[in-house]
DNA sequence: ACTCGGATGACCT
DNA sequence: GGTCATCCGAGTA
């Protein structure tokens, strides 16, 4: 486990979400360290992505995180309820990201367990112990993580990405999810997923 | 195994 | 006032 450095993040978000893919994203709560593998995630790229929340140079509070520095972290709210991690890729003034859809639980099942379903996880149905954390909004909440942390620095000591001992997989290139209003955008194939895992939200 | 609708609030026109 | 990078429970099969 090694945590990632700065200029690991400065590339295109294409590039990135790709690069993600395998790494461990650790979250150090005040008890404990919640860990999972990252296994699917969307490359939104900004200025001439029309699926991004930055296209067209829109930039209002909400998204100034993605136009900071790379290695950060930008967090949403999403439908009233939800929260959605994003890495935020590029360079400053750059506005590109990528989104976290999918996780492998590793460590802290038990937190996680109790922040998704408030019951331990040795009680989970298996169906159960998928959504976990196979969906954006179901890992912010299996993790924690809320928008307080928008804007958190991926090279800190909180939050951050881990590379590990590498094991090989496929990688499956597809279309992004939930962004039919996007035009053209939405055929892009701008969404990574590791081929065979359980936990990609939707294969 | 599916489809369908409700929840719920920030954001933008 | 409409939209939205979502999820879950209820209903149907």
């Amino acid at each position: 486990m090694k945590k990632l450095e700065r200029s690991f993040y400065n590339k295109s978000a294409l590039v990135l979400a790709k690069d993600l893919l395998g790494k461990y994203l650790v979250f150090n709560t005040d008890s404990e360290r919640l860990v999972g593998k990252i296994v699917e995630t969307e490359a939104y790229m900004g200025f001439n992505d029309k699926a991004a929340h930055t296209y067209n140079g829109r930039r209002t509070p909400r998204t100034e995180a993605m136009y900071g520095e790379e290695g950060h972290a930008y967090v949403y709210l999403i439908y009233g309820m939800y929260n959605c991690f994003n890495v935020v890729a590029a360079e400053k003034e750059i506005a590109q990201a990528v989104l976290i859809r999918g996780l492998e639980p590793i460590e802290g099942l038990e937190a996680m367990s109790l922040n998704r379903f408030n019951k331990p996880y040795e009680k989970l149905k298996g169906s159960q112990i998928i959504a976990l954390t196979n969906g954006p909004g179901k890992l912010c909440q299996a993790l924690g993580i809320t928008r307080d942390i928008n804007g958190e620095d991926l090279t800190g000591n909180r939050l951050y990405i881990c590379s590990v001992k590498e094991v090989s997989f496929d990688i499956v290139e597809t279309k992004r999810i939930g962004i039919d209003y996007a035009e053209e955008a939405r055929d892009f194939l701008w969404r990574f997923y590791i081929k065979d895992n359980k936990f990609v939200s939707v294969p």
